[in-house]
DNA sequence: ACTTTATTCAACTATTTCAGTCAACAAAAA
DNA sequence: TTTTTGTTGACTGAAATAGTTGAATAAAGT
């Protein structure tokens, strides 16, 4: 299971990306919409902004923006920022790899040789799918759910 | 990541797989050959034995044992029973299914999307892997180990 | 210059989970 | 009945999670 600061976090980048080019955005006004508790919040982004993945202005007029277009920022980046890696077990890791320790044979790791399957599908879905592609699966699930709704009126 | 109680169990459970009817293994054997400590192999041996995934025998002549063939223990049963639902947030969980807190609409939430097919590809790999299917990737990769020294030499 | 509006940063706290230990207890075989 | 072995619950220290508090800093508007 993903963390809070998790799922805030991919949430805010969601709502980022939705008013990308409307300039930037309060934290207040994201804690609001989002339903985040704002001092958390502000942990999180500004861990993401120090990762280059957002950007922020101080003062009137100010807030958070992304840091580079919604076509450029996956999942898989933003889920490892925060949560860190995706392997289930650091010796399958390919960002942060690790030997395990006290895990004699590697190459015959009954574990190791299942979880890199587990990884390697995680990392296909999570890396290849970026904050645009998220907004365009919403838009279609919004769309289904209408046309549910248009087909029984 | 996964806890090192999950990784322990698994550890046990292929070793006793490895070593199905050969009669009751005794946890100090099994703690000493994989390094694990005894006490907490206690608990999670006990654990998986209440789950029905492991069968005991107190006394002389006593020790544990898988509660049924290889061939019908999965890697995703295992990994529920100590590490939790295998999905990343509670509302795309099959087994364990809880509405996320304060998640407006389930069916357009863009994480939730996502997640779905993460949880299904994880679910196809580890409840599709039996304790048997491990035993045999780990003779074959025994032999490609082999095959490569023999070939260097 | 001064105030308002915002982000930034360090430190602090409460709760839960993880990893492991201890010691008393129960059962079965010799 | 004694020894061997598993059973169980309670306990502990360390780390991670999920926040909160309060002050510092920066930019814009007046």
């Amino acid at each position: 299971m993903i963390s809070k600061k998790t799922k805030y976090g991919l949430k805010a980048l969601i709502y980022l990306a939705r008013r990308y080019e409307q300039g930037p955005i309060l934290i207040a006004d994201l804690a609001r919409d989002e339903s985040i508790p704002k001092k958390f919040l502000e942990n999180i982004l500004l861990n993401l902004k120090n990762a280059g993945v957002l950007q922020s202005r101080k003062g009137r007029g100010g807030g958070y923006a992304l840091g580079r277009p919604p076509e450029k920022i996956t999942f898989g980046q933003a889920i490892r920022l925060m949560e860190g890696p995706l392997a289930p077990v650091p010796c399958v890791s390919e960002m942060a790899y690790a030997r395990c320790t006290e895990c004699g044979s590697e190459l015959t790791c009954g574990i190791r040789l299942v979880m890199k399957d587990v990884r390697d599908e995680m990392a296909r879905i999570l890396d290849g799918t970026t904050l645009a592609d998220v907004l365009v699966k919403i838009d279609g699930a919004e769309d289904r759910g209408r046309n549910l709704i248009d087909f029984c009126i």
